[in-house]
Order: C-alpha cells, then sequence, then structure tokens
DNA sequence: GTCCGGACGCTTGTATACTAGTATTTCTCG
DNA sequence: CGAGAAATACTAGTATACAAGCGTCCGGAC
C-alpha cells in the first residue's frame, strides 16, 4: 500500500496544491472521508501522516488539517505518540447518528412540506428519475451520490441551510454501514420507492405523512445492522 | 490590545503546552470560543494568528488548530492572505443554529422523560437548587454554566452521548446572543421556572408537556433578538 | 534457554522558515 | 498639488526541522 491514492472525481488538486492559494485542507478532508465511508481504507487501518502526505502529494500540514476534521467526526481515532487509526464502527455512534439525522431531518421536511414549491419539487422529481435511471443500470455509487442530493433537497427547502451541514458529518457513520450492505439489487428499488413516497407527501404539503414516511425510510437501514455485522466482525467495536 | 490573553479558569495551559503531549489545540479553541461568546472578542474584530500565538505563549501551528475549528462553528471567517475576523452575528445563522437545537433537544427530551430514574433527577435537582442560589446572588456567569450543566443533562438522559457535542456547537450562536441580553434580573428567574417545568414533566414521565415547555423555553430567546440588534448594530451583518 | 535492558525507529505535537497574495503607503511624475 | 505606480508591510497556506513519548527488536547477562 505505497501507491498514491486514487481521487474520486479525478485527480484534480494540482491548482488548489499550489502554496498562496485556497486551502486544500477541506479537499483532502472529503477525499479520505470518502476513502472511510467507501472501506478503501478499513476500519482499523493505521494512517501516517507522513504517509498520506506523500500519496497525496502535499505535505503533512494540510493532511493533519483534515484528519483533526475526521477526528471532530469520530472517524478517525488519534493517539498521540502512538499513531491515527481509521475508527472501528461503533454501534452506539451509529446509534447517536441515526438519533441526529433522524431529528433534524424529520423535523425539516416537516416544515418543507409547508414550504414547497413547484419549482423545488421539479428539482426533486428530477433526481428521482435519476434515482430511478441508476437503479437500472445497478450503478451503487451514482445512486448514492442523487440519494445524498434527494436527502439534502429536502433539507434545505426547510430554508436553514446550516441544518444540512450538521446533518452530513452524522449521516457520514450511517453511509459507512450502508456502504456494506448495498449488496442486494431489490433493496435499492425500495429505496426509491420511499423516497417517491417522501416526496409526494411533501409536494401534497401533507407533514404528518411526510414525516412518518420518511423516519420509516431512515430506520430502515439500521436494520440492516445485525446481518452487517455477522459479515465483517472484525469492522466493529471490541465491546 | 498587546496584552496576554486573560484565560477563564486560571492560565493553566503551562503542563498542555509542552510538547510531546497531547494537543493544546482543544483548550485553545474553548478558550477562544469562550472569549467570542462573552464579546471580549467582539464580532468584526481582527485576529492575527501570530498575536494570537505571542499572546496565548503557542507559535501558529496550534492556534491554527484551533482556528479552523472556530471557522468550522462559523464563529470566525478566515479570508486567505487577507485576515481572520470575529464573525458577525447572522440573523439567518441563529435562526438555524436555533432549528438544529430545538429539534435535538426536544426529541431528546422525549426520550429522557422515558428513561429518567431517581438519580438522574436527584442531579437535576441538585443543579436547580444551584441555579436559583446563582439567580439569587445574581451571579450570571455562574448561572450560565449551570443553564449549560442542565440542558446537558437533560439531552444525555436520552442515552445517546453524541447528542450534546452537536447541539453544543450549534447553541454557541445562541449563547452569543444571550450574553447581550441577560441584562435584566427578573429574565433570569423566569428562566429558571421554566427549567423546573421541565424537570417536573421529565421527572412524571411525560414526553409531550416535557416538550411543549422545552420549546416554549427554547422560543423564549429568539425574541430577545430585535432588541438586541438595535442595542447593538455594529455586531450585526449588514443585510 | 530465558529474561532484562538499552538503543533505535516510529509516531504525533510544536516551532519556524518560506511562499504567494493583498492592502496600504509612499514616492515619483505629470 | 494630485494621481498613478512601485515598494513595503502585512496576511494565511505550506513545507520542513525539531522535540519528546512509545514500542519493538536485538544483544548480553544470568
Amino acid at each position: 500500500m505505497a501507491e498514491p491514492i486514487p481521487i474520486r472525481g479525478g485527480d484534480a488538486p494540482e491548482e488548489s496544491r499550489r502554496p498562496g492559494r485556497k486551502s486544500s485542507g477541506p479537499y483532502l478532508y472529503a477525499a479520505l472521508r470518502d476513502l472511510i465511508v467507501r472501506a478503501e481504507l478499513p476500519p482499523g487501518e493505521r494512517l501516517s501522516e507522513t504517509e498520506l502526505g506523500d500519496r497525496l502529494g502535499v505535505s503533512r500540514t494540510p493532511v493533519r488539517e483534515a484528519l483533526g476534521r475526521l477526528r471532530d467526526d469520530r472517524l478517525v481515532e488519534v493517539r498521540p505518540q502512538i499513531g491515527t487509526f481509521v475508527a472501528r464502527i461503533s454501534p452506539a455512534a451509529v446509534s447517536d447518528a441515526q438519533f441526529i439525522r433522524e431529528s433534524l431531518e424529520c423535523t425539516a421536511v416537516r416544515v418543507s412540506a409547508e414550504l414547497a414549491d413547484e419549482e423545488s419539487m421539479a428539482q426533486i422529481e428530477e433526481n428521482l428519475r435519476a434515482q430511478e435511471r441508476a437503479v437500472g443500470r445497478t450503478d451503487i455509487d451514482s445512486w448514492q451520490l442523487l440519494d445524498d442530493t434527494f436527502h439534502r433537497h429536502l433539507c434545505d427547502l426547510s430554508g436553514h441551510p446550516a441544518v444540512w451541514p450538521v446533518n452530513e458529518r452524522a449521516k457520514t457513520h450511517i453511509n459507512r454501514l450502508r456502504r456494506l450492505s448495498l449488496t442486494m439489487p431489490d433493496y435499492l428499488s425500495t429505496m426509491v420507492d420511499a423516497h417517491r413516497a417522501v416526496a409526494d407527501a411533501v409536494g401534497a404539503h401533507d407533514p404528518d405523512s411526510a414525516e412518518a414516511v420518511l423516519r420509516e425510510h431512515l430506520r430502515a437501514v439500521l436494520r440492516e445492522v445485525p446481518r452487517i455485522r455477522e459479515q465483517h466482525p472484525d469492522y466493529f467495536e471490541e465491546p
């Protein structure tokens, strides 16, 4: 494992890497977070700041900035003078993340159902069609991106743009789990069906229904935990 | 403004400053955040990394780590090659923070009302008595600390320890506002009364009542915004 | 053969030197 | 005297050097 890290979406940091420009920290943060979510950096993996810097073509300084944020997200564990490790999946952390996500998204979708306008619903409809196409191609990567966009649209519709970043950071723990469970093909179309049901309720300005359907949809993922834990016991915490 | 920054709770970084030990970043982060909330670093103030380092007795590196987290919290604005500034209060950011706080705390208190046990309620009761004593002395600083502890207890009772840190980061924006409105003495006792009402509902295992009272209590702060904005127009964003 | 000890190599944390970009200030020219 | 341009004094971003703690591995003594 000494190869340069293949960055999703092309290796385009050449521009942002030059000094005197904008910080490359946020870029590295997003890239590393993606690698962790996709389990290309598996739970328990040791991360050397110097090695990461070499493989990413930057020095330790911006790498440390990214790792600091990942530590705030509890995605990596930094033990001084010992090392930095990709955090193992903690069922408690997943449960907490689920709690946060459910609280924020369900509250937001209630407001969104009241504020929904034609233009926003058209955007969401377009997203749903793209999801269906991705599922038709069994293109999990594309679908997961569209899924994120869908939920972000629902959130932003509430008129509180700061909510999504918070939700996203919590959601990462859930995405990490889901990444391991997205193997069954009919699972995907079930998700898209649920999305459409939520969108319909929002478009119909029905907060109660929207919240109920969304809550059920969000909890579906969590039910996969025991199965995944059996398949990848080494990805989970000891307790 | 070239004096060493007086750190709340004593200037004890001597131990943590020594290299090879635990990072001093989190400490600096908490100290700076406190200074911003207390408006000792007023909105719009220019923060020089080098000057902060000198005044805090450390180099730029840990200062930058702290400022990075404050930037994530939107408490400072970093403009590359120009400077770092204490963010002005944004009514939109306050509204978003209120949304997040209300979602998380109200959902948590519902769960807490179901899980409340004797021991936890005794802790909360003790906290309430301390609040009353602080109000009797008109000791705003002590009361605000106790207020934080009270809400954290309510949150933690839900059994999701990761919720409070998220809530705390959002709450900072609200604390900053409240810091400017805590001038009226009867305001304090109103708050303590509301706290007791919430605690009673939780102790009685009444989620609906607990949520309703808490929500009303949380919204009380927000109603002060226009008055504060009149008193400190320069603390707020332009638009 | 076993156990203890020291040296070495690794880690993260911190300090400092350097780069490039921005704003201001000052000097020169019209 | 005014206006424009160059020089200067800052800024944050990055790279690198140094400090100090921890674990491992190897060698020697018993």
